[in-house]
Formats: C-alpha cells, structure tokens, sequence
DNA sequence: ATAGATTTGTTTGGTCATCAAAGTTTATTG
DNA sequence: CAATAAACTTTGATGACCAAACAAATCTAT
C-alpha cells in the first residue's frame, strides 16, 4: 500500500478517535449511551415496529437489541407490546418521556461539528460531503457482502431524518 | 444546524460503523483485537518504553493499559521489565513472538480500503485526504481541551510510522 | 391435519474496552 | 524525615457485543 492510502487510513482513525470522545461526552450528558440514542431516533422515524426491525436497521444482533431494549424498557423510555397478528414479534414504541428525553438530547458530535462545518464556504462544504461519501462507498463497497449491515444509504435515510429536529 | 451539514454527519457515522465491522473481522482473524494491535504497533515505532507513554499515545488510562498489557503478556507478546533508574516503572517490549504477530497481522481496514483508494486517480487521491484532515480538524478543535487525547498529528505520527510496512 | 422447518425474540454466558477510586511502591521536595 | 507526587496495579463497575441454546408462533409440504 502507498504512503498516500496509509495516510488516508491514518487520517480515519483519528476521526475515529475523536468521534468516540464526543460519544462518551454525550453519555455523560444525556444518562443514554449512543447506542440506546441511536435506538430511540430510530423508533422515532420508523414509528411502532417490531424489534427485529431495530436489529437490522443498526446491524446488531437481536441478542443486543434485546439487552439494549431491556435498559431502556427500565428507563421507562419505550413501550414493547406482543403483535396481534404475529405473536412472535414484539412491538415497540416510544412513551412519552422516551419522545422528551428525544427532544431534549443535545446533538454532541452534531452539534459542534455542525457548528464549524456551517462557518466554512458553501464550496468546501460540498466538497467534504462528497469526500466523505466516496470514503464510505469506499469502506462499504467491501463490507456489503460480509455481514448484514445497512447500506449507505439506508442508513442515511435512517439519520437524516430522524435527526432532522 | 443546515441539511447538509446533518448530511455531513450521517455519513461520518455511516463510516464509523463500516470501520466497526472491520475491527471485528480483523479481530476473528487474528486473535488480537484493535486495541491490542495498536498498542503492539506503538510498542514496536516505540521500542522499549515505560506504560505510561502507551496510555499517552492511545489516549487512555493507565488502568486499561494495564489490562491489555495483562492479556498481551499472556499471550507472550509483550515483556515487562522493572526501570533500573526509576522503579516505579514498567519498561514494555515486544517479544519475539510479539514482532511475528505483528508481522503477519493483517492490515484489515487499510488492505481493503487501500486498494480501493489506489486505484482512484491521483488528483481524487489527494482530494480525499485533504477533506479528511479537514474534517478531523473540525472535529478536533472542539475536542482538545476537552479531555486527553492525541492530536491528529501525534496520531498521524504515530501511525504513519509504525504502520509503514 | 401434522411433523418439520423457519422465524422472532429472549436468555445465558462470555469476551472485550474502558473508567474511577483505592492501594502500593518508589521518587522528590521542603 | 515527613509530606507529597508519580507510576503502576487492583478492584469493581458499566456498556457493547456476540454465539448458542431455547421458547413460542407461524409456515409448509405432504
């Protein structure tokens, strides 16, 4: 591999590292791990559905989903209600405090991110989405057939509208 | 904050996750997970060296140190030795069997990712890496007095260095 | 119908990363 | 020398995550 692409690899990670220092801020602020945010948004957007639905959205395993949806089912944060059709599938939704606890996050890497990335110039700014989506195209187009994550896409429909505030 | 600068983030997470899953196949791989890499990785541009400049240089605390340094000496990695001058110590290198590992580790992340990225044209090459830096840049600034972590160019000395092949 | 396969979710039992706080040993300094 | 500081370890937690075993419900092909 050429320096450049190591460069590259370098230059990821420590986006990497930095994105997780945010993450643990955000924790510390909100008594919610990213992960159990993520789940809440993405019960946001989608509406009461069962949890297998949690599970593919966020590429975790239903294992996981259970145990997140356990702390949060504790936390009074969302409802889980046996399907009437389907009585496997297990339907969830957002309680009331879930839906503030929701609206009153603060944003984290958002946030601040947003902040300074709004200063730059409307060229740069299309600039960097573009990069970063090659970088993901990149990393994905590799990932894709090796376990059961969301496309680009998806997962960007996925955010950008339940992050839409 | 604007459309796109939400959109800007989604894709940042986007590839948080990918790079996840990468972590995790190199962890089946090799036996090692990220963490223990990276700290074989820093002890091996390092060479012999006290704990606590491997919790500096990872941005951790020196009570994770100790439990990777734990498991790597189990798997007969890594050596300890007590410092002569001060006692209070602990001078780290890489065992024979430590320096083989890391050899033969796979680059996980990097191989895919780079030959991708090397088969684009020079020009995007380096538009890429500079809306990267860019973009870490965005995220540090707002990180670093924030907690102790690496700045992106420690990191990128760091790794430039140890992971040139 | 009905036995067998599949799907959905839960439980159990692990691994790993990470930290804070308390503890130990060894310097350092007034 | 006594107090303080520094370098590491231990202890005790939390959280994410998964695989495998399990239970319940549904589907399917005979």
């Amino acid at each position: 591999m050429n320096q450049r692409s190591k460069h590259a690899v370098t230059v990821l990670r420590s986006i990497l590292r930095v994105t997780a220092s945010y993450d643990r801020l955000v924790t510390r602020d909100t008594g919610l791990t990213v992960s159990q945010l993520l789940l809440l948004r993405i019960l946001e957007e989608e509406g009461e559905c069962p949890a297998g639905t949690i599970a593919s959205r966020m590429g975790i395993s239903q294992a996981t989903t259970t145990s997140l949806l356990h702390k949060l089912d504790q936390k009074g944060l969302v409802q889980r209600r046996r399907g009437d059709i389907d009585k496997r599938q297990v339907w969830l939704s957002l309680t009331n405090d879930g839906v503030d606890k929701l609206a009153n996050a603060p944003e984290g890497l958002q946030t601040k991110f947003g902040e300074r990335f709004e200063a730059l110039a409307d060229w740069e700014q299309s600039m960097l989405v573009a990069g970063l989506e090659r970088v993901a195209s990149l990393l994905d187009a590799e990932k894709l057939d090796a376990s059961a994550v969301l496309t680009a896409e998806e997962m960007l429909r996925v955010q950008t509208e339940s992050e839409a505030s």
